[in-house]
DNA sequence: CGACACTTTGACGCACTTCAAAGGGGGTGG
DNA sequence: CCACCCCCTTTGAAGTGCGTCAAAGTGTCG
């Protein structure tokens, strides 16, 4: 099987770390035999804050937010996930974020206790799942480093991190809603609108329509990414 | 709810939830046997961002911190460790940050790929290789969740997170500097003093001294810490 | 075509940053 | 043992980027 994992054509990276896929060959095979396909309608809850981590996930199709809601109502995204991304490993015996479904979403489900069966046997399993929370963690690193830039800083790196990971020429199409990226970057869905609006009026992007971002001067991206 | 009552000896937790250090005995062992101690004196780089990840290391004693300088300057502290703690781990091929001594420390330090052999070998130390990475992503997100609250609520978190890991009754001596608990929290050296002065003329804390902070009033800075 | 959800734009306020200077406190040398 | 110095921390005053509140677009699906 030819994995979806190499790309040859990759753009020019941005400049934090590359977070490159995983190549998981024998645990993407474990889970697509041991594995339902699952569908959820967009918005649909696919597992919740709190609930029990029984199952691990690999999405086929769609894109998946994790998020946590504060006592005070403010809504914290944790993660995008897009198609071939493996979710639900994030936890421990709980899961510390619930996920739903951005748009319809295809999923692979997988009995955490039977992958973890499976890897105690297959040390080729155990080694991916560790990668793929090795993976995680860099992602969440990333996240935080986001969070400590302005405003102009955290869209631009946002867009940057889209492009690089649907792997779009320099249109993407954005799955997530206004206030998904306000959420996950920290600011305020005003804010993140604005920030876009100034972005397009520097020529660094174009914006067709609210979901479509064309990336027209990813080095002045770059630069604001500082 | 009747939320976080497993442990009766356990202050109140924090709001966010626990996490518990990892019960690694397989994995101790292991690197007590095949590990050699080392001193790093105050402010010693222990590694540097983008240094290949060859070792992993236990601090046995003093405190580490782990920082991220970023292009303009600007330092992000990734997480500060504690005895027992595991790091060094938190990367791919090569360290995503650079780790320095915060007071003096020794260490046990282990070639990656001595422990990757024998994690190969032996399902238990891979098993707890990967536990305490899930430990790490937790933090790490946990951490997430502080950079998006204000002022008050992070350095409230911030206590409470210190308070629990050095288990140190209602007095913690922090060894960290304002500048890193400020690069922790993203803020600045002046907003966190500030920020601590009014905790204490509220009664929430007290200060004998600048390093020394005696938590007065649990529910009140749990209260803020939204 | 009309209703509803999402996005954009505008005006204003405030929390945090920035710039500046005044305290400690602890270690060293006289 | 005291005095001086250096570094860290605290406090003050003023500026600003982002949040808040409000209202006007825009697209989509019945």
């Amino acid at each position: 099987m030819l994995a979806h994992t190499t790309n040859p054509a990759a753009p020019a990276s941005r400049n934090a770390r590359m977070v490159p896929p995983v190549p998981s060959q024998a645990l993407d095979d474990a889970l697509a035999m041991m594995g339902a396909v699952m569908s959820y309608p967009r918005n649909a809850e696919i597992y919740g804050e709190n609930e029990p981590a029984e199952y691990i996930y690999r999405l086929v199709s769609g894109s998946v937010r994790t998020s946590k809601i504060l006592d005070d109502g403010r809504r914290q995204i944790g993660e995008f996930y897009m198609p071939g991304d493996i979710f639900g490993l994030e936890a421990g015996r709980e899961h510390a974020f619930s996920a739903e479904a951005i748009t319809d979403v295809k999923v692979i489900v997988v009995k955490r206790s039977a992958i973890e069966a499976l890897a105690a046997r297959d040390n080729e399993v155990a080694r991916q799942l560790w990668a793929v929370t090795r993976r995680e963690l860099q992602r969440v690193q990333d996240h935080i480093l986001l969070l400590i830039k302005t405003a102009q800083e955290r869209v631009a790196g946002f867009l940057l991190e889209m492009a690089e990971r649907v792997k779009a020429s320099n249109e993407i199409e954005l799955p997530m809603s206004r206030q998904d990226i306000a959420d996950y970057l920290g600011l305020t869905i005003e804010t993140v609108s604005r920030t876009l609006t100034s972005l397009e009026s520097s020529a660094a992007i174009a914006l067709p329509s609210s979901r479509r971002v064309v990336l027209r001067n990813r080095a002045a991206l770059r630069r604001l990414n500082a």
